[in-house]
DNA sequence: GAAGTAATTGATCTAGCGATCAATAAGAAA
DNA sequence: TTTCTTATTGATCGCTAGATCAATTACTTC
């Protein structure tokens, strides 16, 4: 049988610790979703004591909102560096796409739409939805603004253009 | 004070009741999300006990996909009367759009992420937002299609086309 | 008016949630 | 080794969820 007794303490510096936690909690969402952050599956998965969740982070809104920053983060991250390997804006704008729709990212939809969701009844989640809404915004618009530049675009407003881009995108 | 004492009980035929309950569901859905769909939630609303609720309603699971359906399909209805008021297909794509992002919709948004994020964790609403999608899948093709044949649009997909389409309009 | 049917109530059960905290023990400091 | 700090545990609290059911009572039927 799997380790039913208490196993032996072991004792981590409070910072990677709370790196594990915050790990645990990250493959967690990224494997089931938001809404499966519960504070007892994170013990669970980081090999902890549910108390122990609690005393790193103290209020599950905060981690949810945490972790989906994270999440999120990491995908424009990513996104910033396929587009940035390409100058042309014309090209820039396809291989955005491309690399959006490409099939890997399906998973993190569980974690945008549950995140849209869920911040109705979590104001730091809110918080973070709202800002990570922008930072998209900011990196489309720029890529638009360059096409502008450069004649290949024309639009007398990008910031309303990426909007709606990123709403199609989001859509399909 | 409000009614805390046991008001006399108002016993009313089993169809109505159950007709009752699935309204007071419905309209607690529309105004604040499918998350809010609770047993008690219901009874509140409907006025009577929350084992009333169950007993006309054994599964909320099944209560909650039944509301969903309800209300989209009630969305279906609305929008090809809109749409069927127009006869050029390049007109009626127009008029769907138009309807579609008017902003009297953005109530029942609530409704699609939230149908779509529960949907992991309830067979029947899966179903009934996989039959919803059908339909709406329907709709829009059976329009691209007329305009095929008039010559107003041309694809030799209008399903894909249909699909890209509705996702779009979605994510706007 | 009495009897019977069944719609309705509300307490109760189990389960899971976030949060709290006294008790414990691992590892550093002396 | 002994002492002390503090990371860690796990039981527990309060709350809300869906589901269940014996008791109640409104209404129909005779």
């Amino acid at each position: 049988m799997s380790s039913t007794s208490s196993r032996p303490r072991t004792r981590k510096a409070p910072a990677e610790r709370a790196a594990e936690i915050v790990a645990a909690a990250t493959a967690i969402a990224r494997e089931q979703g938001l809404s499966a952050l519960t504070l007892r599956a994170v013990a669970v998965r980081a090999d902890v004591a549910s108390g122990l969740v609690a005393h790193y982070q103290p209020s599950m809104d905060d981690l949810v909102a945490r972790v989906y920053a994270d999440l999120v983060d990491e995908e424009v991250r990513d996104v910033e560096r396929v587009v940035g390997a390409v100058t042309d804006p014309a090209a820039r704008l396809g291989a955005l796409i491309d690399t959006l729709m490409d099939g890997e990212r399906e998973e993190l939809t569980v974690v945008w739409v549950e995140g849209w969701a869920m911040a109705r009844r979590n104001d730091a989640l809110a918080l973070a939805v709202r800002a990570q809404m922008e930072r998209w915004q900011t990196l489309v618009e720029s890529i638009i603004e360059d096409g502008c530049r450069t004649g290949a675009f024309s639009t007398t407003e990008p910031g309303e253009v990426a909007w709606e881009l990123i709403g199609m995108i989001d859509g399909l």
